[in-house]
RNA sequence: GGAGGGGUGCUGGAGUGGUCGAACAGGCCGGUCUUGAAAACCGGAGUCCCUCACGGGACCGUGGGUUCAAAUCCCACCCCCUCCGCCA
């Protein structure tokens, strides 16, 4: 929401519908603001008004060579005047606008109440949770003793939360991406799209993670660009600043791409492993629709998310994240968790949101039905899958008392045939 | 990185200080004509904001500046094109 037209008509009902979500919200000092703008940019417009007749009138003066001196001091004095006005619109249109876009989106009618993740509603579930006549173990020994992750490396290279595959790993996560983009294209109408890892600030402010989310962000040093936490983040902004007629609606995208992510503020948690890292990559859905359609697309698009679940036999739920838990961009939202054998535990590998109109207001993304005025569209997004904690799951959920891991069937096409992992002599 | 050229409405493309929100052409929408279509002819179409309304204001890449008045003049930046260099 929240361009400062929106603001106006429902800052009421924004601050009441928001409740604890707009705790932190100035909506008095808002109120003001909105006050002061309304009377100011009147005025400001009659002024200027009365700048284009003055204008014209000397104009009239001098082609019928009439003196005009006085009239154009008049004109001067009001120009100073107006100049003035704009100045302090201006500011109050800056301090508005800083307000409106830390203000979250407002959660849809069937989001559960609740504080934090403990209220969040499961919505179904889908395989059972195997039982191992042994003690599973967690997927970084696994991965080590197979020689396909290389944490001490990746540490050296880089630092803590990085990983690197090696060999077949590496050759693992290539073939989920791939076997992941070839159902969403295949399957589910998505059309793929191989965006910049980079962009700018005024699309990281399109779809929300700026201003309030900097210090998430991998920044240059040099360069104004950043890092994108998701590909969200331009394939969201592929329309920004367009006005799209509605026969091209539903528009679906699918990419493929590293994610960044600062993770400030998680210290000491899920240090091992591939479970938070600075940088994994993910194959994201990006869906544009209109307003009366986004609902029906939430389910399509979570459907989708889960058909890449069930392809590789992993046993799922889904759950619907209550008010607390929702994002800053997000009306609705469904995780989808994977089970974990080593933590005997549900954990989020997917999250399908539906941004309604939030984004599109912030990227100003139209439609237009028919001949008629633009609207604003809606915007969903969700993984399809996060790629490393798919591999997680894999080597979690396919492995034996040995140490080796099958090869989920669907996806040994992709690794030219190989059907299982097994430990491989390898330098160090 | 160096040199040059350019950014105007859906598109092409005029426009070097006032009557320009913008000629002209194409495309688009509606109408006339036609058995139907094409052609021809007539008419209509930008986006945004304020206002109950009448009406008013803003927008010619972006941001500043000059001026009574800026698409038009000045400055900075961004983007695109061509050539050179470099590189995958």
């Amino acid at each position: 929401m929240y361009d400062i037209r929106s603001l106006k008509i429902q800052w009421a009902s924004l601050r009441e519908q928001l409740g604890a979500r707009g705790a932190d919200v100035p909506w008095d000092e808002i109120d003001t603001l909105l006050q002061d703008h309304r009377t100011q940019l009147a005025h400001t417009e009659t002024l200027r008004h009365r700048r284009k007749q003055g204008s014209d009138n000397v104009a009239r003066l001098q082609r019928a060579s009439q003196p005009a001196d006085a009239a154009i001091a008049d004109m001067r004095a009001l120009g100073d005047t107006i100049g003035r006005h704009e100045e302090q619109l201006r500011e109050i249109e800056t301090q508005l606008e800083a307000h409106a876009l830390r203000i979250p989106n407002v959660p849809h009618d069937t989001v559960p109440p609740g504080p934090d993740a403990s209220r969040n509603e499961e919505v179904r579930r889908w395989g059972d949770p195997p039982s191992f006549a042994f003690t599973p173990q967690p997927h970084w020994a696994l991965g080590e003793s197979l020689g396909i992750l290389d944490f001490k490396r990746a540490g050296k290279i880089a630092g803590a939360r990085f990983a690197m595959a090696v060999g077949a790993g590496a050759q693992l996560e290539r073939a989920l991406a791939s076997l992941m983009l070839d159902i969403h294209t295949r399957t589910h109408g998505y059309t793929e799209v191989l965006p910049p890892c980079l962009v700018n600030q005024d699309a990281m402010t399109g779809t929300g993670q700026l201003p309030k989310f900097e210090r998430d962000l991998f920044h240059l040093r040099d360069d104004p660009y950043l890092l994108i936490p998701t590909a969200e983040v331009p394939v969201t902004n592929l329309y920004r600043d367009e006005i799209l007629p509605d026969h091209v609606l539903p528009i679906r995208h699918v990419a493929s791409t590293p994610c960044f992510r600062r993770e400030a503020g998680s210290y000491g948690q899920e240090t091992r492993g591939l479970m938070r890292l600075h940088q994994f990559q993910k194959v994201e859905l990006v869906a544009f629709t209109t307003p009366d359609e986004s609902y029906a697309e939430l389910e399509r698009l979570t459907r989708a998310a889960e058909s890449i679940l069930q392809a590789l036999e992993l046993p799922y739920r889904v759950v619907t994240l209550c008010r607390g838990d929702l994002g800053f961009a997000a009306a609705k939202t469904y995780d989808l968790e994977v089970w974990i054998p080593s933590q005997s535990a549900y954990r989020e590998i997917s999250s399908c949101s539906n941004c309604e109109s939030f984004q599109a207001r912030r990227a100003r993304i139209r439609f237009r039905a028919g001949s008629g005025k633009p609207d604003y569209l809606h915007t969903l997004n969700g993984s399809g899958l996060a790629v490393g904690r798919t591999v997680i799951a894999i080597l979690e959920h396919y492995q034996h008392e040995d140490g080796s891991v099958a090869i989920p069937k669907v996806l040994q096409p992709y690794m030219n045939g190989i059907e299982r992992l097994t430990a491989s002599p390898r330098h160090g």
